[in-house]
DNA sequence: TAAAAATACTCCATAGGTATTTTAT
DNA sequence: ATAAAATACCTATGGAGTATTTTTA
């Protein structure tokens, strides 16, 4: 069944006349013969009562009048849709959890300030979760960790970003010029559990014979911050600038960064990603961490 | 558009894949990638993001996956609505106002009894809304006044229905071998204002000389016969037998009667009006009247 | 007799097929 | 190198037109 069929058997029904609805829709009266002929042998049910001058629509006709309404209005209800997409054209973000929503927010804020019509959708995850919903087109961007065996023609990179210790700013450690791992043994540690860098982080205690005291975890960076703020703990963790109260002291044996920047597919063929990409290659984003 | 893109369409976001979809629709791949694209280009919009190995849904493709889905089921909802309809076919009867609801019961009640599976549906009319029905394809069969000028390919003879007079078991006139329209002159007279004859009524009356008293208008034949049964008055109007303390009393002066009958289109083309006619005609209706 | 739908016939757009090319992994 | 979609090309269905016939009021 085609909708011209349905155009054709409403505009029938509607003037009582094949001859009316020919002169109405701009096509020849057969026309409109042959194509009801062929709904009702699809539908194998007589739509229209045909008594020489006049017609009437047979019970079956009524039914699927009211049915073919309502075919008609969802196409135009979907045109509609399709056309306010194409006028707003919309940006799926997906952030790495681990990221500075503040520091994040100063990106796509200012990207949203040169391009005001994108709509742009934002949502957090892990590193996998960026991954798979890259993959899977839930997204059309992801800010996320870069690794050296990452695509560069699907890739841009944003900013380097060193891990080091972040500790209350009244804790004895913070007036230290330099710590080893070994000077965390026993302090009160609160551990980033999705951090990208945790699975490893045991294990370099371990291999040190260090056993900091866990006091806390968190899978939220602004609680951790909060916590240690509070003076209840340190962290390993991404340097964030402008925070009161937290002293960020250089390790000795530990070197840990990570490199961000934005990824997306090859061939996605939405403008916005690639404007995006413009927009950011533009400016250093060193700052931004 | 056509459903056949929709199917395509889904078929296609479903497994992801234009080749594994072909398998599974029995057509070729390349007619599922013609397909999409006429559709594409009629949406004016990708549907699906093209990346060599592997298909993605669009944003727009995200959109129009729900919408298809609707349509489609609207289809299907219209086809099973009209299988039903072709296992039960219903024949709408419409009856004259001043028809016995009892006598019709009797007749559409046989037919019922011989056609089990049709389904019926019953409303009532003055006589010029079931021509009006009749002729618009409201109803496919009347029980209605018969006059001489219908056409008889399209009318078929119940029975013949006299008019006269109804009075009270208990009155003066329920003695009288027979009346003329001078007795009535000053009694206690019941209008039927549905009467295929009222508008005549007046005047026969007139003519007369003749002055009942209207101490009731009614549109309702069987609220005329309790109040005469009543003794409120007396009314002149079809006979119906086996009437309790009812008497019809003949009269010398006046002589109404109607022929009742069906009444059909022709080429409506439903079986259940042959039926109802064929069954009709083998029987004498006379005493259901 | 006249108005309206159906039919006959022609033309061309297009759905669907096969073979092949392009493209991204 | 390979898997998958696109393209090229062919065939046949069928949608749309014009001219004509049929039907019924």
């Amino acid at each position: 069944m085609d909708l011209y069929q349905i155009r054709y058997f409403l505009t029938i029904a509607e003037f009582g006349s094949f001859t009316k609805a020919a002169e109405q829709l701009y096509v020849s009266q057969p026309s409109l013969s042959a194509g009801i002929k062929k709904l009702e042998q699809e539908l194998d049910v007589m739509l229209f009562e045909r008594g020489g001058r006049r017609i009437l629509l047979t019970s079956a006709g009524r039914l699927f009048q009211e049915k073919a309404q309502a075919i008609l209005a969802e196409y135009q209800s979907i045109r509609q849709d399709l056309e306010k997409l194409k006028a707003q054209p919309t940006l799926r973000i997906a952030t790495l959890h681990t990221l500075r929503a503040n520091s994040m927010a100063k990106i796509i804020g200012a990207f949203h300030q040169q391009y005001p019509k994108v709509v742009i959708e934002i949502c957090n995850g892990y590193l996998q979760d960026l991954q798979d919903w890259l993959e899977q087109g839930e997204v059309d961007l992801t800010i996320t960790w870069l690794r050296e065996q990452d695509d560069p023609r699907k890739s841009q990179f944003l900013f380097h970003q060193a891990l080091t210790l972040a500790v209350p700013q009244n804790h004895a450690l913070a007036k230290a010029s330099s710590v080893c791992l070994a000077d965390l043994d026993g302090q009160p540690y609160i551990e980033r559990i999705n951090c990208e860098f945790w699975r490893t982080c045991p294990k370099m205690f371990e291999s040190a014979g260090v056993k900091p005291k866990i006091v806390y975890s968190s899978n939220n960076e602004e609680w951790v911050i909060s916590l240690i703020q509070a003076g209840m703990g340190m962290s390993i963790m991404p340097i964030w600038s402008d925070l009161a109260n937290v002293t960020y002291v250089p390790m000795t044996d530990l070197s840990l960064s990570r490199t961000i920047g934005l990824q997306w597919r090859s061939k996605q063929g939405l403008e916005a990603v690639n404007w995006f990409c413009d927009f950011v290659m533009e400016r250093d984003w060193q700052v931004a961490g």
